[in-house]
DNA sequence: AGCATTTGACCCAT
DNA sequence: ATGGGTCAAATGCT
C-alpha cells in the first residue's frame, strides 16, 4: 500500500461517508419540510464532500502499479489492455493460438459489470423504439436454471469494427414482470453510441433522446455525472461483487426524466463544475432496437460507467470493496444499498479519518 | 445484399 | 456434470 494513496483514500471515504451522513439529514429535513436556507447549506454541503471526494480521485489518477486487468479500463471503462482481440475471438482464434481465446475469456471476465433495474411502462411499452444512443445487437438468448424468463444477451454493434466490448444481458424479473434487469459489462469504446444521437423523429422523442457525450471527454464530465447521480439518488447495488467481480453495480432510481431534468436545472455544484451538459448526459428510457425485450435508463449508461470506474480507477480495492463485501457477506444479500455502512458500521462523526496513519 | 435475430452447439467455470 | 455465456449457421427483415 502506498502511503500517499492511504492518507488520500481515508480523506476520501470520510468525505463520502459526510456527504453520506449530510443526504441523510437532508432526507429528514426533507421530511419535516424544514426551512429552505438548511435545505439548500446541506445540499452545498453534501455537494462539496463529494467534490472533495472527486478531486482526491481525480488528482490521484490511475495507479501505476501493476494491477490485474480487471481495472484497466480505468478511464474509458473498457479495457485498453494489448490483448489482441479480433471479434472473432472462438474458431478462429482456435486455430491459432488457443492462448488467445483463453485471454479473450478472461478480458472478458475482467470487464466490469453493473446492474441496472428498469420498470417498463405501458407507455414505453407502446413507444417501442427507445434508444440510449448505443447500438446493441443480440447475440444469445437462454433460459436460466431458476429464472421464468429468457435471458437476453447483447453486445455493441461495433464490436468488430471498433473493438467495443461493451455487453449487455437482460433478465425479466421473476416477480414483476414489469422490471428488467440490464447487466452491462464494460463500456463502450466505440464513437457511436457516444456522439450525437441521430436526429428524433419526434419532439416527443427529442425529450427522451440524450445527446450522448463522447467517451474521450467522459473524463470531464465524470464528475458532473457523478455528483449528479449522487444528487438524484444513488443506489450502489452489489449484484454480481462476487468478490471476483471488483465493479459496483450502480442502479439509479427509476425516477422520471422529466423530474431529473427539472431538477437539475436547479443543480449548481459549487462553481467549480460547469453542468450545463450534464443534461445531455443522461439517456432517455429507450428500448432496445429490434428486440423483443423492452427496457430503458433511468439513468445512463456513462453515468453507470463513470462512477464505477473512479472507484474502481485507483483500485484502492481494500476500503470501498471492504465496506461493500463486508456488508454483503453480513446480509447475504444480493443487492443493497450504499448506505449500508452508515446504518450498520457505527462510526463517530467527529472521527477524524484522515488522522495520518488512520488506514495504513 | 446487408444487417439483425434465432437457436442449437460449443466452451468454460464451478 | 451442470449452468451460464458465446459463437455462428440458418433464417428473417428491410
Amino acid at each position: 500500500m502506498e502511503h500517499g494513496w492511504n492518507w488520500k483514500q481515508g480523506t476520501l471515504v470520510s468525505e463520502l461517508i459526510q456527504g453520506m451522513e449530510l443526504a441523510k439529514q437532508l432526507r429528514l429535513q426533507l421530511d419535516s419540510a424544514s426551512s429552505a436556507e438548511s435545505t439548500d447549506l446541506l445540499v452545498q454541503k453534501i455537494l462539496s464532500s463529494y467534490e472533495k471526494a472527486l478531486l482526491i480521485l481525480k488528482f490521484n489518477g490511475p495507479v501505476p502499479v501493476a494491477q490485474p486487468q480487471q481495472n484497466v479500463g480505468a478511464t474509458s471503462g473498457v479495457p485498453e489492455s494489448p490483448l489482441s482481440i479480433n471479434g472473432s475471438p472462438r474458431s478462429d482464434d482456435l486455430d491459432k493460438d488457443s492462448q488467445d481465446t483463453r485471454e479473450v475469456s478472461k478480458k472478458r471476465k475482467m470487464l466490469p459489470r453493473w446492474t441496472d433495474q428498469v420498470r417498463v411502462t405501458s407507455e414505453s411499452l407502446l413507444e417501442g423504439t427507445h434508444d440510449d444512443g448505443f447500438s446493441w445487437r443480440k447475440y444469445g438468448q437462454k433460459d436460466i436454471l431458476g429464472a421464468k424468463y429468457p435471458r437476453s444477451y447483447y453486445r455493441c454493434t461495433y464490436r468488430h469494427t471498433q473493438d467495443c466490448w461493451a455487453t449487455k444481458q437482460v433478465q425479466r424479473s421473476d416477480e414483476d414482470p414489469t422490471i428488467f434487469e440490464i447487466t452491462y459489462r464494460g463500456a463502450h469504446t466505440c464513437a457511436h453510441g457516444n456522439q450525437g444521437v441521430p436526429p428524433p423523429a419526434s419532439p416527443k422523442k427529442q425529450e427522451h433522446k440524450s445527446t450522448n457525450f463522447n467517451n474521450n471527454n467522459n473524463q470531464q464530465l465524470q464528475s458532473q455525472d457523478i455528483l449528479f447521480s449522487l444528487r438524484n439518488g444513488l443506489r450502489v447495488n452489489t449484484e454480481g461483487l462476487d468478490n471476483k467481480e471488483m465493479a459496483p453495480s450502480f442502479s439509479f432510481p427509476s425516477t422520471s426524466f422529466g423530474l431529473l431534468k427539472s431538477e437539475n436545472h436547479s443543480f449548481s455544484p459549487s462553481g467549480v463544475l460547469d453542468n450545463s451538459n450534464i443534461l445531455n448526459s443522461f439517456s432517455p428510457p429507450f428500448m432496445s432496437p429490434a428486440t423483443s425485450e423492452l427496457n430503458y435508463f433511468s439513468a445512463s449508461q456513462s453515468q453507470m460507467n463513470n462512477f464505477g470506474e473512479m472507484l474502481n480507477t485507483h483500485n484502492s480495492e481494500s476500503d470501498l470493496k471492504g465496506l461493500i463485501s463486508a456488508n454483503t457477506s453480513a446480509t447475504n444479500s444480493p443487492i443493497m444499498d450504499l448506505d449500508f455502512p452508515l446504518d450498520q458500521v457505527e462510526l463517530d462523526p467527529c472521527f477524524q479519518f484522515d488522522t495520518p496513519g488512520f488506514f495504513s
